[in-house]
DNA sequence: AGGCAGGCCGCAATCGTTTGCGATCCGAGG
DNA sequence: CCTCGGATCGCAAACGATTGCGGCCTGCCT
């Protein structure tokens, strides 16, 4: 007489529940989706709904997928999750793409275009429905590629060269502006400049934003005092101090592309005998976590990570919401965090 | 008389191929996986690979997994991507993955077991076909719920007691034995622990250890002398250091948890005035990044992250493989890097 | 009373693959 | 010549959801 329980082991789908409430799964779909609820009876909805609850029905996001064509998925392009400044940045986009019910893959790159081209073809053929770029270029042909297939995408701390995309980065300018300050209002006046990759829209702007901080106030500009970095690594950094100290123009202060630039120059100061402060200031650029137990604690313009995610996200979602929107971009302000790697500068501007 | 070419602006599907083969998409569905190719002729499997590459074919892995409830994603539960821990081993992971046709989405928990729980389930509604998790507690029941219902798991840097899963972790007691034998090498004998978590695995194997390392050593082992924080954490760290200088007791070196709890007594020393490791030595655990840059540099205890990660995905893949192999657990060998937060004791013991 | 407008809900197609089963064809063996 | 087995391949049913379309029923208006 009792009627017999039959136990599926796997997940209950949408026929269970509307079975479970008497109605069609086309009915149940309807009651369970809020966008469509008030297509069926308020009853019914209520019973769809109890049923779902009851049996803990979860709807299955690959079908879903299949029929929607939407997967809620995006991509991460980053060059190496293991560079402290992207952990942040990826925590700003993961809590506001989460709440809006999409989830992010992420891939390393490793500054390899390679790699880059194989992991993206890998994130399109899981079908994720926009892109958050940390590995532009200023030219890119893959990017561009992209963008003309209408792939949605943002950049995240980078732009590319006429290519009319969203995206979000710290105000270079201003970031710069305030280290130069900072180092001429300690009496600095002959200071150098550990540049990023020029073919990277940040080491662009940051070099040139160096150079208009130094005319600004009234400082000679000296080309022999900047040189490029190939990378924004620690090595590199270093590779380009010991360049520019070989280079036998003397300087007081340097300002570093990035932190990892600046961090560079530790390691050549200890090779060298210098000592910093004393020797030569410097400032780095990011405020990555744990400067301050540094030796010695780096002075550096710091820039809201999490921030930049999250509005880099947040743009996202916009463009995949309405595809046609203008592209807007954001700029987030960045500030000083003044430490013991920069010192007043010595009376004898014959330090070197 | 020109054959009218319809072109399709969205992907070319299965049926497409088929189509521009000749053949029906059963066969060439056949005829594009190598492990069904032999049931279909080898000329003919030959013009499906040629028309797939024409029209650049890829199959649509959301319609492959709906019908082969297979997914071919992985879930990685950590607690924050924002720990330098971390990053190293999600590469790790990662690589061993990719190759396999796996990717892993990345959730994080903040400790919080609210938050956990939460994002465990989105995972599983994601249809993760296993799950790598870092955030492990000794008594867990999550994770005993997930065992019993057939979830597929492997642990990392955790144990959870009296589940038998396969996991991976570092080998706490001969890491912990490393820094022990340094530090009375260097003469000391009244050394310190700072323990993690006793609700860690990790917290109490290594304290378990540093006792053992003392009792080995002829040390006696002073209860007093070793003081548990509450996370793995900076501030932590910084509060156990305080309990232990404010003890009382004398002490001329410590050992700690981790380097985060290691550097949260570098704050510690700041504040009070103290030099390390004139006045006491440091000991960390995990040689997270830019250690070399610290002031004072740290000494720790390596392990090899990336090869945790590495060993933690096949792990996985071989659980999902072959699912009722009897878990195997892997255990990594430390090893010690010398830094200058450790001295030789100074001959007055009663420093403090 | 008849007609019409909604409200509500079921039917069935569809998304792109995979796969059990059966049909066809061929050559070989009896 | 008949049969049988193997090699190929097509048919169609899944997988679990969404959704356009149309049918039914109710209630209201004229």
């Amino acid at each position: 007489m009792a009627s017999p329980k039959i136990v599926r082991m796997t997940a209950p789908r949408l026929r269970d529940v509307a079975q479970l409430a008497g109605v069609h799964p086309a009915t149940a779909s309807r009651a369970l989706n809020p966008q469509t609820r008030q297509q069926v009876n308020a009853d019914t909805a209520r019973r769809v709904l109890r049923a779902a609850e009851s049996i803990g029905y979860q709807p299955n996001p690959i079908a879903r997928s299949l029929k929607t064509a939407r997967t809620g998925t995006v991509g991460l392009v980053i060059p190496d999750l293991t560079n402290p400044l992207f952990p942040p940045i990826v925590r700003g986009i993961e809590d506001v793409l989460t709440p809006a019910g999409y989830n992010a893959w992420i891939v390393n790159t490793d500054n390899d275009p390679q790699r880059e081209e194989a992991q993206v073809e890998a994130l399109r053929s899981r079908q994720v429905e926009g892109l958050i770029v940390a590995t532009a270029r200023r030219t890119h042909p893959l990017l561009a590629r992209l963008h003309r297939q209408g792939v949605k995408m943002v950049l995240v701390n980078r732009r590319v060269d006429g290519l009319e995309l969203p995206s979000v980065t710290a105000d270079d300018d201003a970031g710069i502006g305030l280290a130069v300050a900072h180092l001429v209002g300690l009496g600095h006046t002959r200071i150098a400049h550990l540049a990023g990759p020029q073919h990277t829209s940040t080491g662009v702007s940051r070099a040139r934003a160096f150079r208009h901080a130094l005319i600004d106030h009234g400082l000679p500009d000296d080309p022999a005092l900047t040189v490029e970095c190939g990378y924004w690594s620690e090595s590199e950094g270093a590779r380009g101090l010991r360049r520019l100290l070989d280079g036998g123009r003397a300087f007081t202060a340097v300002v570093a592309g990035n932190d990892l630039i600046a961090l560079g120059c530790y390691d050549v100061f200890a090779e060298r005998g210098m000592t910093c402060p004393d020797d030569v200031s410097v400032v780095g650029f990011n405020e990555m976590p744990y400067l301050d137990k540094m030796r010695p604690p780096l002075t550096t313009v710091a820039i809201p990570h999490y921030e930049i995610g999250a509005e880099a996200g947040r743009l996202l979602l916009d463009t995949i919401d309405e595809p046609d929107r203008y592209p807007r971009s954001v700029l987030l302000a960045p500030s000083l965090v003044v430490r013991a790697s920069t010192t007043p500068a010595p009376c004898d501007a014959a330090s070197r």
